[in-house]
DNA sequence: GGAAAAAGGTTGATCCGTCAACAAAAAATG
DNA sequence: CATTTTTTGTTGACGGATCAACCTTTTTCC
């Protein structure tokens, strides 16, 4: 019924579909709608908790300046989300001995198992979109994303 | 100084900075930020804004349910936002004759200044990225975010 | 034509991400 | 060693995005 006047939208101008920007902007949103629903069916679990527990996982105990530099995720938003964490025992966080402003945060029985229940599944999705790219495609997105970030470097 | 902790978290294992989710998601939050700069410097209009004025500059007057459509913006935000544009006067709000739902929205003057005000830097960065891109990777990158989105379609 | 379903819009709740301000501790510098 | 600078983490504020509930009007369908 409408999508006749859908049809009509796109014949004379192409004002957002096909701007490199905004694809990827609804593209992004899409993918985390979808590692959002994994997770929450998986484990219960927010993306920004996966990402602590991926770090943990990969780095062993380790002090949140850490993970903010390696994620590159918000320091206040991680310090959050690690609040959140301990309170619900999916973390565990020790003082740090060399250093008494940081502390050392590292999974709990209770996380670890969380994050073993949802890593099965995050892992097949990382690897069902990869597959739908051929090599050469996904040799070549790299590509792309290394070059705008580049451009994003250069315009400062 | 910190660069060899750094360089030592890639080595045996890679936990975010390959994966594809998170290569898109930091290059459009970094996107975003650009686009929200420039939007900024040039005449103060949010993205949102912008959005609205893009789509009323492509097709004339209409009905915020087109712009849902075309735009996939939610139509709570853009309720909120058309609201706010016309208490900044950026644009105008006339009823529908044939829908007593709907209205039809269209620019002001004041409202297109300020659009023609940021267009030009909004179209040099769109001409920038897209050529940074040689047309082969522009090609491969577009088939990728179609092949990315079929592939999300097909997870429903 | 009347009941049911769909579409348009508004509003409220909630979550996420970013930014700025701050306090405490450590590192750098002279 | 004292002072300045940097790093670490916490907190508050704000805008953006999503979801759900709701009301009104239109469309569908019998």
């Amino acid at each position: 019924m409408r999508a006749e006047a859908d049809g009509k939208l796109g014949v004379y101008n192409i004002p957002l579909r096909e701007m490199l920007t905004y694809r990827l902007s609804r593209l992004n949103a899409r993918l985390n709608a979808q590692a959002a629903k994994i997770l929450k069916e998986s484990s219960g679990l927010s993306q920004a908790q996966w990402r602590v527990m991926v770090m943990i996982d990969a780095y062993g105990p380790i002090p949140p300046a850490q993970i903010v530099r390696a994620s590159l995720m918000d320091k206040g938003q991680l310090s959050r989300t690690i609040k959140a964490m301990a309170a619900q025992g999916l973390i565990r966080i020790n003082d740090s001995e060399s250093d008494h402003r940081s502390h050392l945060i590292s999974l709990t029985d209770r996380g670890r198992t969380l994050f073993e229940r949802a890593r099965p599944a995050m892992q097949a999705r990382q690897s069902q979109l990869a597959g739908t790219l051929g090599g050469d495609d996904r040799a070549a997105f790299h590509r792309v994303l290394d070059r705008l970030e580049q451009a994003l470097d250069a315009a400062e």
